[in-house]
DNA sequence: AATCTATATCGTAATATTGCAATATAATAA
DNA sequence: TTATTATATTGCAATATTACGATATAGATT
């Protein structure tokens, strides 16, 4: 055991977690929040920005990249990254409908 | 090394990043989105709902208690749980600021 | 071509997470 | 008091994540 059991959740449940996984981690957060700062940039500054090593940010980055928070294109012989709108719209919609839903049927709550 | 280096980022930057690494399982966004279609419930109603055993079920109760996503109060011999409205509005809000702000100045992006 | 710059990948150690059987705890019911 | 019911905790195996040194890859520069 160990391995989440993937097949018993929908489509929906799966994305929405995998990109809150992908957002969660500090440094993840810190790169997203920089990235948001400076519109776009490569990996180098990031690195030159956290106390992390470069093989650790270029793994953040990917599964940023993977969980479709950031894009990242080529320029030359450097990559340069930034936010997809589109990915944080989502999440985010998700859990400010929960956050209104709740708030409205939670009266006879704890 | 494994280890998170916590002391390098902001006490924002942490408790988004644990409320995000909270929502980051399936089985999580599923607890989530059956508390929020019944309101309110027991652990056993959760165990009953989904494919996991009860320790496993009470250990993402834990973890989604601890992020502070969702409230549990005594009730009996039982336990309460529901989804508290603020976090979740925290950590959207979070998302969809930063969804915005990227949207308006990302223009000149990838 | 040789070198520099930027990033990714490999390998690996330390640590954390996931899942569950077995068991403990605590309130309720018989 | 002895079940019964509802959760939590313990212990452990399987797996995943985090971090980084070493190395590979690929475009730019000399």
């Amino acid at each position: 055991m160990g391995a989440t059991k993937t097949d018993a959740f929908t489509t929906d449940q799966l994305t929405i977690a995998s990109m809150a996984k992908a957002l969660g981690h500090p440094a993840r957060i810190a790169i997203v929040e920089y990235l948001l700062s400076v519109q776009t940039c490569i990996c180098g500054d990031i690195v030159n920005h956290l106390p992390l090593a470069q093989p650790t940010v270029s793994q953040h980055l990917r599964e940023l990249k993977n969980a479709d928070i950031i894009k990242g294109t080529i320029e030359g012989n450097a990559i340069c990254y930034c936010i997809n709108p589109k990915a944080m719209e989502l999440i985010g919609a998700y859990f400010l409908k929960i956050a209104a839903s709740s708030l409205l049927l939670n009266q006879k709550c704890c």
